[in-house]
DNA sequence: CTATTATAACAGTATTACTATTATATTTGC
DNA sequence: GCAAATATAATAGTAATACTGTTATAATAG
């Protein structure tokens, strides 16, 4: 089952690039470095100038694959949580008891320390920290409803809806799943954005995880 | 007690501002047109040259008063959460049952309709609107780290404090005080802006609000 | 082995995010 | 009431950003 990945390819809307950087080498090379460029110098200090220069490459050729940065940002962030689905997917498949479904879904979206799976040139470890640091900013923007509309968002949208599902499979008349689901989520990155940055307002530290604290606030929430 | 805004003044890091706006007229203006433009274009697109056009002043006289947008993000960031500390402290100064308590704190954090209280040049419910939409930009940077260091956000930790402090008094022996806190704060805002930007991933819509999504939550972790 | 496609190299542009300098108002102190 | 100090405005300049466009060269596919 854990290998699934080598017949799969992680599907990112094909709006987001120009060309499927998956498609060539130096697609993948624009990827792998783009990653471990941002988590150097952040999303705001990225260039692809700078990019180019460290994959020994041009400048417009990497807008031949993204329009922007800010497009590059996108598939980053879409094929993570679409990586994310299909941990969350393959993780829960064999839960028979919603309310240890849901326990291993909030494992899965709150941990820090997803391994690398080495299943290619992605580095999902570093992505986890660019996804807490910067995937906000791909929505934090004046075009985030024309971006909503162009289908940008779908896989975001869809891994919480799975996490809705698993919560109204234990508490079916809980008014507010949308918002926990989408709570558990957003707020499962602030907690470890927090505890590496801002760890005096955090108590996911010290041996305490983000996942206990959600584990322990949705287990009372549907109780 | 609610005028004592009229008294007092929202002291925010002097280190943020080269020189205080509030000691001036185009200190003010800077503000209260800072604010609206924010609103209007988004902070990814202001620009202080588009400010000194609005407000029919030079660029460089911006620059003697923040040395770069992303000061006057923070300024305008610390400036809302030290009001809000104080709409917090006087609305449950008078409130003894520790729950009632943390319940109104959680509706002044978490509601959308704040007053624009009409004290003075900045128009609060705007401001929310920008807090909701870019307030996250001013901790998301490389420089996270030197800027918590210099104190630029002690207001906004000062209130989860706060906060914590009232989650405390009603479960004492609760060991995720702080980060139900800043949950609150963040999760607020971010709910916030699901109703407007991507309302399939929120219930907090159709007369639900995000107020009572989080006292719900909070009242069964705490129980 | 030619045609197509991909990539690299180079040039150019409007805008951004400033810094620096000088000129002109406005306020304040005596 | 006037000089000195301060605040603001105007102007110029710069390196970097976020692109676009064109042409040249390399790789590959039919």
């Amino acid at each position: 089952m854990k290998n699934l990945l080598s017949v799969l390819k992680i599907a990112v809307p094909d709006k987001i690039y120009l060309k499927d950087p998956e498609t060539s080498d130096l697609g993948k090379r624009i990827i792998e470095h783009s990653i471990l460029l941002i988590h150097e110098i952040g999303f705001d200090n990225f260039t692809f100038k700078k990019l180019g220069l460290k994959i020994g490459s041009n400048e417009s050729s990497i807008y031949r694959y993204f329009e922007s940065k800010h497009k590059l940002l996108l598939y980053l962030s879409s094929w993570y949580w679409a990586w994310l689905e299909y941990q969350l997917v393959i993780e829960t498949f064999g839960i028979s008891k919603a309310k240890t479904k849901l326990e291993k879904a909030i494992e899965v979206v709150t941990k820090t320390s997803t391994i690398d799976s080495d299943y290619s040139h992605i580095n999902e470890v570093i992505l986890y920290k660019i996804i807490v640091n910067e995937s906000s900013k791909s929505f934090l923007t004046k075009e985030v409803d024309a971006e909503n509309k162009e289908g940008y968002f779908e896989i975001y949208k869809r891994l919480i809806t799975r996490i809705k599902e698993m919560i109204l499979a234990i508490k079916p008349d809980y008014l507010f799943a949308l918002s926990l689901a989408s709570s558990i989520l957003e707020g499962g990155l602030h907690q470890n954005f927090l505890n590496e940055h801002l760890p005096s307002i955090t108590n996911c530290k010290d041996g305490k995880t983000t996942t206990e604290f959600f584990i322990h606030l949705v287990q009372n929430t549907l109780k």
